[in-house]
DNA sequence: AGGATGATCGTCT
DNA sequence: GACGATCATCCTC
């Protein structure tokens, strides 16, 4: 059995400007290989946390937490949120402006038996159905913080079928501040979408 | 030093 | 739909 082609996306590809690459980022492959194995999934739902946004994590200025969204882009940001998860970003504008893109959602096409193991989820469709719970099944906690997408070995971005992606957008979840701004981007159509189905019209 | 908060998840009704 | 878990982080004293 071949499997996908898993083309490592270069800097050119991704856009700077963060609803750019929130958007871009949908159909892209996110890749992660550690001892236990290589598992992959393809990227259907992500929320857009611009500059003096009022919701991002960078809204009240740098501290040990985010510091990595003022950094360059196109690198992880990763937080622990309610003690129990952990959510993956890729951080966005210029070097010394803070913002990112939270990935919600993949759907998984790569490693699924280690994905089940590391979930202990029952069906393919919640393995990667929200931001927590795609970063249990790729193994992803604050240790991958400050990771460059463009070169490290073990989490990275590779080219999917992005040309096909339907995109639609909607309110973001589960914020609290500018929640009328319809920064959230996913797959129109999608079974591996998370939030309530009215937020997901096809 | 202590309290409030949170870009969530799993479980229960 | 509602609720509790659980703790890093940040803010106030």
């Amino acid at each position: 059995m071949t499997r996908p082609s898993l083309k490592r996306i270069g800097s050119e590809v991704l856009p700077v400007e963060t609803r750019a690459l929130a958007r871009t980022l949908l159909g892209c492959v996110l890749v992660r290989e550690t001892n236990e194995g290589l598992v992959a999934g393809r990227i259907v739902e992500t929320e857009a946390y611009l500059p003096n946004d009022p919701a991002c994590h960078a809204y009240r200025g740098r501290s040990r937490r985010n510091a990595t969204l003022f950094g360059p882009p196109h690198r992880a940001y990763v937080y622990q949120i309610y003690g129990t998860s952990f959510c993956f970003n890729v951080s966005s504008e210029i070097d010394g402006e803070g913002a990112g893109v939270l990935i919600r959602a993949l759907e998984p096409i790569e490693g699924l038996d280690l994905m089940r193991r590391r979930r202990a989820a029952r069906g393919v469709r919640d393995l990667c159905r929200g931001p927590g719970r795609l970063c249990r099944a790729l193994a992803i906690d604050r240790s991958c913080d400050g990771i460059d997408l463009f070169v490290h070995p073990a989490l990275w971005l590779a080219d999917g079928a992005r040309k096909r992606v339907r995109a639609q957008r909607s309110p973001r979840i589960g914020v609290t501040r500018a929640t009328e701004r319809r920064l959230r981007y996913y797959e129109a159509g999608s079974p591996f979408v998370s939030g309530p189905a009215r937020l997901n019209p096809p």
